[in-house]
DNA sequence: TCTGGGGTCCTAGGACCC
DNA sequence: TCTGGGGTCCTAGGACCC
């Protein structure tokens, strides 16, 4: 059997853990940049605040609501995810972190797993104070379904539901509309609907031969999961396969070079990344985007990959290339409004090939290790290339940020 | 004035190989 | 008139996830 453990209203939940002053009051957590609403404790969903609304349209509604608003704090979100995990790995080590605030775990106990799941659940409360729910089924796709009804009937079901028989499942699948189903977006869902279906149930009722030509493997691979039969495997720990930096700007920009010190920045970012995980890319993809919402202007979408002679993760040859390589991308009279780098084809630094005609550049493997070791020490004074944005002249907008309780021993919490 | 960011997986099509 | 078949690798783009 598999469980899926989530956190209710994660973010949410997390600030309230230090700030009891937020218990019983709605609560809104921001985006990056303040911009539109990521996660809401139940209060402000009960009020209508939508997900992803922009937070300047919705102000109001806020302030007439007495809903809390917060930007997101990220340190503290992580550090409470980790300890999140630690707990459900005393109950096996068969799990697959899914996303900062879920996992799978693969279960093989005799009985009562409805009890199994209220322990989890109750530990996590206990010890760190948040909300969970648990879904508890064959197959991994149908414990997300479990997880849903858990979530959407805590008091009945005390927050952990159980898909263990025919009679369950069935009813389990009617109730779940095809949007809610894990891998159905809007757009399958549409395909989906043209082919009648309107419920879970109704989908896998499609003959797998018409699942396999006109949609694809990964919507039969669907199918066979939530007919009971196990066919999505936890996923082993693996390396990433990408590291990304990619940021929305605070405003438009038409000139080139304000792109190029932001996507010099972005791609120091991702080398620092690739070091700190100790692997290098050997290739990289940059994104130029438009501003999407402004209807007017002329829309421009573009990415583009570089590929090296040999994997690398110096700050100065990835950010050189990708400086080049944005001025190829680059159109005059467009607003753009986002970029980012996106490093791919992740190797160890250990066994990484080098180029048979290439010597790798020793003296910049020294130099970047020297970079890295005056950022550590002078944490906030970093030593940065000169086609980066020295001036820093943008800033991200964190005006509602909570102390980093965890993780920061000058915010930490003071007892009074 | 102000609309997130970081990932994964799949497919199609082209280039190239024997 | 007739011109194979099977494979890999790469890139771009789409869809989906939280």
């Amino acid at each position: 059997m598999y469980a899926l453990v989530d956190c209710n209203n994660f973010y949410a939940s997390c600030e309230r853990v230090f700030n009891p002053n937020l218990q019983f009051s709605p609560i809104a957590i921001l985006s990056n940049n303040d911009g539109c609403v990521i996660s809401r404790s139940d209060e402000a969903k009960a009020l209508g605040l939508p997900m992803g609304a922009p937070i300047f349209k919705w102000e109001n509604f806020c302030k007439q609501n007495n809903i809390e608003i917060l930007s997101s704090n990220y340190p503290l979100y992580g550090d409470m995810s980790s300890r999140t995990m630690e707990i459900l790995k005393q109950f096996t080590p068969d799990i697959e972190v899914y996303s900062i605030d879920e996992a799978f775990l693969k279960l093989n106990i005799l009985d009562d797993y409805n009890a199994y799941g209220i322990q989890m659940r109750q530990r996590i409360l206990k010890w760190l104070g948040l909300p969970t729910s648990v879904g508890i089924a064959p197959t991994k796709a149908l414990s997300k379904i479990a997880n849903k009804i858990a979530r959407k009937y805590p008091k009945k079901t005390k927050g952990v539901y159980v898909i263990d028989n025919e009679n369950k499942r069935i009813k389990a699948l009617k109730w779940t509309k095809l949007n809610d189903v894990w891998g159905i977006g809007s757009r399958l869902e549409k395909r989906l609907q043209a082919k009648g279906c309107k419920t879970a149930y109704d989908f896998i009722q499609l003959p797998d031969a018409l699942i396999l030509k006109e949609f694809s493997i990964v919507e039969w691979r669907l199918k066979k999961d939530l007919q009971g039969i196990p066919t999505l495997k936890l996923e082993e720990v693996k390396n990433k396969q990408a590291i990304a930096t990619t940021r929305s700007f605070e405003t438009t920009y038409t000139d080139l070079n304000a792109i190029k010190e932001r996507i010099s920045t972005f791609a120091a970012r991702c080398a620092e990344k690739l070091r700190a995980q100790q692997s290098s890319c050997h290739s990289m993809v940059i994104l130029l985007r438009s501003d999407r919402f402004d209807t007017s202007g002329k829309q421009h979408n573009v990415s583009r990959c570089v590929s090296f002679s040999y994997p690398t993760n110096s700050t100065l040859t990835l950010c050189n290339a990708a400086v080049k390589t944005i001025e190829t991308m680059f159109k005059a009279g467009v607003k753009y409004k986002r970029a980012g780098v996106i490093v791919t084809g992740l190797i160890s630094n250990t066994n990484k090939q080098l180029n048979f005609f290439e010597k790798e550049d020793t003296k910049q493997l020294h130099l970047m290790r020297a970079i890295d070791d005056l950022n550590f020490k002078y944490n906030g004074y970093k030593v940065k290339l000169g086609n980066q944005d020295l001036k820093r002249t943008w800033k991200m907008k964190q005006e509602r940020l909570s102390p980093k309780y965890t993780t920061n021993f000058d915010e930490i919490i003071i007892v009074k």
